[in-house]
DNA sequence: GGCTAGATACGAATAAGGTCGTATTTTGTC
DNA sequence: GACAAAATACGACCTTATTCGTATCTAGCC
């Protein structure tokens, strides 16, 4: 009962490492670390693994011409957005992207949110 | 690295049986069985063990009034989809809802998507 | 050349998901 | 009451995810 993914899908950690990478741009473990400590208490080793493991799966590239190691993510945030959109389409959705959207509005709650979205909607609907 | 949810987040696996459930309402190992290994071919047990799995995470209810058990989803699809939606934002999307439902409308291809789209919001915008 | 700070590589432990085989229990039917 | 069919319970195995500790390696500095 399990699964293949054609894309790419990140787990839970690797996403949380992916999120730094799209944001500061190619980094090495070190600097990676520093980041994501400020928030959880993972080790440094941690870290190196999973992006030594991302890196088995492609998931990051990674520059060794230096001692330390410069990764940079592989998919774009924005690929790697829509492959994980699809995904929970696919399963929770019956494949409805309509579906997903309706929810996804229905449950937004702060003013902010939904002004955001009415502005979206708007720029669309022209 | 590693995280808690307070709300409901079934598994990939799980997520199939509880569409049977939700599609179904209440029924016994199998009958659900029967759905699913149309599609795939999973055996009775492994669906009966992921049953059991999710009644001790209480993910489904069970009347154990019969021989046979019958299941339910303790969740509505609505509250499930919403949680999974709300586990992507949180660690794909910054937080942003309109920024998923942006990314969402972007890679919507087919016509009859996007049309159910536009009504959507058509309907919601008045 | 040798030491050390700092990097990577490796391997082990733990936990969870998914898959089944086998054992056990239950209940209706003769 | 005993048997068989059908259900549940149990436990094992394999994978993957996550976490680290420890071993190794490397490059610059005296």
């Amino acid at each position: 009962m399990a699964h293949e993914n054609s894309s790419v899908k990140p787990t839970e950690a690797e996403l949380t490492l992916l999120n730094v990478l799209w944001n500061m741009g190619p980094a090495t473990v070190r600097q990676i670390h520093e980041v994501v400590s400020t928030t959880q208490k993972t080790g440094y080793t941690t870290v190196l693994k999973i992006l030594q493991i991302m890196h088995e799966k492609s998931l990051v590239i990674r520059d060794e011409s230096n001692r330390a190691h410069v990764y940079a993510a592989a998919y774009s945030q924005t690929q790697t957005q829509s492959s994980l959109i699809k995904d929970l389409i696919g399963k929770a959705f019956g494949g409805s992207t309509s579906k997903l959207v309706m929810r996804a509005i229905d449950d937004s709650t702060s003013d902010q949110e939904i002004n955001d979205i009415r502005q979206l909607l708007n720029s669309l609907e022209k």
